[in-house]
RNA sequence: GCCGGGAUAGCCUAGAGGCGAGGCGAGGGACUGCAGAUCCCUUCCACCCGGGUUCAAAUCCCGGUCCCGGCUCCA
């Protein structure tokens, strides 16, 4: 079945067709590092995880590229204000936003360039844009001239008049246009700065993703994500830039994710109002974290509260025990000889699941409604397993699968589907509860008690069932 | 001003012309020595307001109200 993809730039869902039989280039705007990556950020990263992760799943090879802004504006404020060297600055909320995206179970990308390995490529995109009379030469730096390029506001639906008119745009000493943007800035003393034809500088901030993007996945390419604040005017002028140079159409579909919001305002440095990645998973389990931003469609704003994180977390918490009911269940299922009415039931209810599952996730990754999906199958499996005394192990295999495919898809029960083998730490466990099975039989309950306790501090999790004594370890 | 996105039962979220969705929370019951998990039942059938189209609208159209975002750095 086709997936369809909402397309910012036509603003209408769309039959994802790759370029490419079998193959999915993909390339997402990555963080300017200068501080920690806060909720939004890892909302929007998430987002973009679980689309690749679906098309993996899918079965295209996907080839996604995230870069890393590591030299710029901010990064130099903000090495001014700390006293850091710029460089020194960028690497260490590199490797944080590297560290946090891994806690996060974010997969990483393909290839993650960074701006100051890729001078010489920038510098040779300005220069043909230049040869092409799409940039021109300031007192300041280089600027793209952007009532030169027709197509201009194609991906924002700005008009250049309203721009101009607005007079949002900074006039700016070198440029010829105020709505011209800077592809090259001269370096001001003691700004760190490279060697161009255009003398000491940096690039500007949007001439990057245009370099680097056709550097790793050619002049053209399927996706192009981001946040929506990027819409305009990075992406925009991102689109002026390489159709300028290439001469065609650059990117397929254009994708971008709603944002997180905070008692109904935007989560940003600039408001105070943000929550770090760090912060949070001090907290909560990182499934608990993923699982709150797939709750709710990726182009939809996401509210953040702490309510909403607890209901992810309790949602998270009821999913983990069914897999556990499965997983005990498993040892006394049998071999269906004959399958039975609630077998049928089971079996076409997780069918239907299924189905519904990659119908909501082929349309435009609504992992919202995909979910429903999953709870059902919990629903479903978990009512089954009430209904007969001998589980067959063909029905619980089928839901065991449907997980394991869920948890790919969107990153979720990792360890639960990793995790069983813990050397004998097992076996010593299940003598404890051997023991507390004899005290419960001689009715000394204070002692039972105290076994289930202890161990529930150490994270395993006693419950005594009709079918006896089962253990977990406790994730959430 | 110009472009976008919203308003769904106590809460969080889907959906999008007719089978009234999923989860959380709350209450009750079953099972338990207790706890936990699970199942069943209930939460008195929800869609911002006012019009219209239609046999039929939460869903389409018109007009409002309120909220949010972009137009400047931003995921």
């Amino acid at each position: 079945m086709a997936i369809r993809i909402y397309n910012t730039l036509t603003r209408q869902k769309e039959e994802f067709k790759p370029l490419r039989e079998g193959e999915v280039r993909m390339y997402v705007c990555g963080p300017t590092v200068y501080d920690y990556p806060h909720l939004g950020h890892a909302r929007t990263y998430i987002a973009f995880d679980v689309i690749r992760r679906y098309l993996e799943h899918k079965g295209y090879t996907v080839l996604m590229v995230m870069n890393f802004t590591d030299i710029d504006d901010k990064i130099i404020k903000r090495a001014n204000e700390t006293g850091e060297d710029p460089k020194e600055l960028a690497e260490r909320f590199l490797r944080i936003f590297l560290e946090d995206m891994k806690a996060l179970k974010v997969k990483p990308a393909d290839v993650y360039p960074r701006v100051t390995e890729h001078m010489d490529d920038i510098i040779n995109f300005v220069k043909k844009l230049q040869e092409k009379g799409y940039a021109y030469e300031g007192s300041d730096g280089v600027y793209f001239e952007v009532r030169k390029f027709r197509d201009y506001g194609k991906l924002s639906k700005i008009k250049l008049e309203d721009l101009v008119k607005g007079a949002r745009v900074e006039p700016g000493e070198g440029k010829r246009n105020p709505e011209d943007f800077a592809l090259w800035k001269k370096a001001k003393p003691g700004e760190p700065k490279w060697e161009s034809p255009w003398g000491e500088g940096r690039p500007g901030w949007h001439i990057e993703c245009s370099t680097m993007s056709s550097k790793y996945l050619g002049e053209s390419f399927d996706i192009h994500g981001g946040g929506n604040d990027l819409i305009f005017p990075h992406h925009e002028n991102e689109i002026a830039q390489s159709e300028a140079c290439f001469g065609h159409e650059w990117v397929h579909y254009w994708m971008h994710t709603g944002f997180l919001m905070v008692n109904g305002e935007k989560m940003s440095k600039s408001l105070g109002n943000f929550v770090t990645v760090r912060e949070l998973l001090k907290r909560y389990n990182p499934e608990v974290i993923r699982l709150f931003v797939l709750q709710r469609h990726y182009r939809s704003p996401l509210d953040y509260s702490e309510e909403g994180i607890e209901h992810a977390k309790n949602n998270l918490e009821r999913l983990y025990n069914t897999l556990e009911n499965i997983r005990v269940a498993m040892k006394r299922a049998e071999i269906s000889f004959r399958w039975d009415e609630p077998e049928f039931r089971a079996y076409e209810a997780i069918r239907d699941a299924r189905r519904k599952f990659y119908e909501a996730m082929d349309d435009d990754f609504n992992t919202a409604e995909a979910l429903k999906a999953v709870f059902e199958v919990s629903n479903v499996v978990n009512r089954y397993l009430t209904e007969v005394e001998k589980p067959k192990e063909s029905i619980l295999r089928k839901a065991w699968e449907f997980f394991k495919d869920v948890g790919e898809v969107f990153g979720l029960f990792e360890d639960y589907f990793k995790e069983q083998k813990a050397g004998n730490e097992e076996e010593l466990i299940n003598l404890l509860v051997e023991v507390r099975a004899q005290l419960r039989k001689e009715k000394k309950f204070d002692l039972a008690d105290k076994i289930r306790e202890e161990l529930r501090k150490l994270g395993i999790q006693l419950e005594d069932t009709p079918q006896g004594t089962v253990w977990k370890r406790v994730k959430v």
